[in-house]
DNA sequence: TTTACTGCAAATAATTTGCAAAACT
DNA sequence: AGTTTTGCAAATTATTTGCAGTAAA
């Protein structure tokens, strides 16, 4: 599952290594967004020792070449995730933490008005918004009462 | 023009440093977004020694009472501005660093329908998004030209 | 006079970097 | 073999915190 992006560093002239191996492995085998040290942690309980400092290498090699996006969620926390992902939204819970993915296509609307009025030509492929997720509403309300 | 925000803060209980005053006066004279340090470069040439743990103490109390508000631009860049309008957004350009202000209806769609498809309910009072001003994409047609 | 606020310096946290050793190709 | 890449530890950057002294109210 992750061989594509293996093979594809490979023939831009890349090492390919096992830390980088695992670190590709991990981000393809699920759709979440990872911080650099949630990658860290997951992968040490495999192998001794894979130092986060190859982490962050590797992973901004991966943005560089365009096989990973970077998103910072705001608050200093900044997650990565396999480009094959599709442009979306991030709906991110200030309570919980939660990442909700929304519609990219809710969007559309938004950036062709930018580009009209304002001359903006807006990157929203891959944007971040606060707010409460719906679990969490409820939990405040029933706190209220 | 800072009066306003001084007068505000005292009646709500807090004490007024000669410190406060000219951060919020700082703020308040410009549009602009500014970074802490900036903040501190800025007024440092007039006091000699603001610290700069009070000018972030201070942000975080202006923010906590809703008088600023806090954008996290990415990449470790974070600004304040003086919450002197109402809600709008803020479109800003990744080559100039440019802050457009547009208008917040824009947003007002997009809120309904997260709240109706995920039952998120969205912040979007303040939010940055990223892109190309119409001025730098002028240039950038020109140059490969 | 009371206690919030400031300055200073040390603590954090997240990321980056220099360099010698290890390991792809 | 030759050059990348890694691990480690130290450096950086942005921000926060503890604490004793200063100053609003």
């Amino acid at each position: 599952m992750s061989d594509k992006y293996v093979e594809m560093l490979r023939s831009r002239g890349y090492r390919i290594t096992p830390q980088r191996e695992m670190i590709i492995e991990e981000l393809a085998k699920t759709n979440a967004h990872m911080a650099a040290e949630e990658i860290h942690d997951s992968l040490k309980s495999r192998t001794k020792s894979l130092n986060i400092a190859t982490i962050y290498r590797t992973l901004e090699m991966l943005v560089e070449e365009g096989l990973a996006c970077r998103n910072d969620l705001g608050g200093g926390c900044v997650v990565y995730a396999i480009t094959r992902h599709g442009p979306h939204i991030h709906l991110v819970c200030r309570l919980c933490g939660q990442v909700i993915e929304a519609d990219y296509e809710l969007l559309t609307d938004l950036g062709y008005k930018l580009k009209q009025e304002y001359g903006f030509e807006a990157d929203l492929r891959h944007i971040s918004l606060f707010g409460i997720c719906s679990k969490c509403q409820r939990e405040q309300e029933e706190t209220r009462s």
